[in-house]
DNA sequence: TGTACATCAGTGAACGCGCGTTCACTGATGTAC
DNA sequence: TGTACATCAGTGAACGCGCGTTCACTGATGTAC
């Protein structure tokens, strides 16, 4: 059952006051919505209908006409909100990479000790990661997925995530790395992250403490490793 | 043009010995090729016109029409071969972990020191992926690709390699490590090594050396930390 | 060796279907006066 | 405030196209005798 957007407007009366509103009670139905209001809220059924229907496909299987079935207008109707499927894309790949900024922006919050910046890192993304399906999917089947301009946007989105990591980095007491050697390190840790995430979308609940205490596992072993291997260069 | 492989078996005459022996002296033509032999020549032709199909798309995009005109046949010509596009990534699949595996059988041939282990396996990764380009770029478009059952089969693939990886790590001085450790550690790696063979497949020529001096400082990072991680527990 | 029959890779017509895109339209919302 | 006009999100018919799949077929290859 597509969940139909374009709701008739309801007629509206004039009270003694001199304001409209609507004649009927339905507490969903638009109190007094603009045009501008309610074309955003088409705009956002369009991207959620996008994220639900390319969850098990990607969107290389998405057909304008499914989108538009889904979401209650006709087909004709979606050239009003994107150019095409590819653009919509666009749009679904910035919106994305907004939840996953504010997922590290959550992780600068105090963290003192290594230990606990860690645990916390790892924490932090299993709750992101879950709360946020719909994107870390998204982002997760487009970054090798079939449209190569939404392809290339992932991989550019990951390039400025990976340089953002490498600042943070600089705080850790590894002050004294150059800057090639800390983007190497956030590359790997980023790498890491990526297949964590996919884990935890894939994963069922009872799978989950497994994949946390792997991923802490991990994240300590490179930071240990990234620590010893400076002190004590074995190249 | 499609490179057509139905080539009409030319005509044959009896030599004063007996045998057949085939009238043209084109080198590629075949000489005396059985039924069969031809079958699994458009068979071949198949596998080989669906990795060049979907290089840019991924399988999901791929349509039969699409195959059977890249080989010269009849779309229904395809069903003498494969029942569907899935059941043809599925055979794809097989064939890029033999290639794989042929990879790792390279990398474990002598290997005395850590420090020549990872620089080894830095260079028959870069190796490989460039030489069989088209079965790596298979196998990292559908690791999360359209089709359901192509992707759990190379997902299927990527943890037989894993456990396959964590006994080779068990024969290095952490021997002493319990089995699960060595599957973290493993599957560590194995993440570190897709996101370079992506990387690898997608430079251009010029980018190799960084790429392979980043992944060199990746896993000397990683092995390094595992080694110090264990011997002092952080935990 | 020759003959008669079986096998089967590839052919070609036909089908109904969903696709992206065009176009002229409707009617509620918004705005200028 | 009311009126007349502009805007524009969504409509609906129509188009040509490529899709997967069915079916009866052809003719070279293979086999039994």
């Amino acid at each position: 059952m597509p969940n139909t957007v374009h709701i008739r407007t309801p007629k509206r009366v004039q009270t003694v006051v001199g304001t409209l509103i609507p004649v009927t009670a339905n507490p969903d139905a638009p109190v007094s919505e603009t045009r501008s209001d309610k074309k955003e809220r088409t705009r956002r059924a369009i991207l959620d209908a996008a994220l639900r229907l390319t969850e098990d496909t990607g969107l290389a299987a998405l057909s304008l006409r499914q989108v538009a079935k889904e979401v209650g207008i006709v087909p004709t109707a979606f050239y009003r909100h994107f150019d095409s499927i590819d653009q919509l894309g666009l749009a679904l790949v910035e919106e994305s990479f907004v939840s996953l900024r504010a997922m590290i922006r959550d992780v600068r919050q105090g963290t003192p000790t290594l230990g606990q910046i860690v645990d916390r890192s790892v924490d932090v993304l299993a709750v992101h990661v879950r709360e946020d399906r719909p994107h870390f999917g998204f982002i997760a089947r487009e970054k090798s997925g079939g449209s190569a301009v939404v392809r290339v946007a992932v991989r550019r989105e990951f390039g400025f995530f990976e340089r953002e990591l490498a600042t943070d980095l600089a705080r850790l007491p590894m002050d004294h790395w150059s800057s090639d050697d800390l983007q190497i390190l956030s590359n790997l840790i980023v790498s890491a992250m990526i297949t964590t995430s996919e884990e935890i979308l894939r994963a069922e609940p009872r799978e989950l403490p497994d994949i946390r205490h792997r991923a802490r596992t991990q994240l300590l072993m490179v930071i240990v490793g990234a620590l010893n291997w400076k002190s004590t260069p074995s190249g």
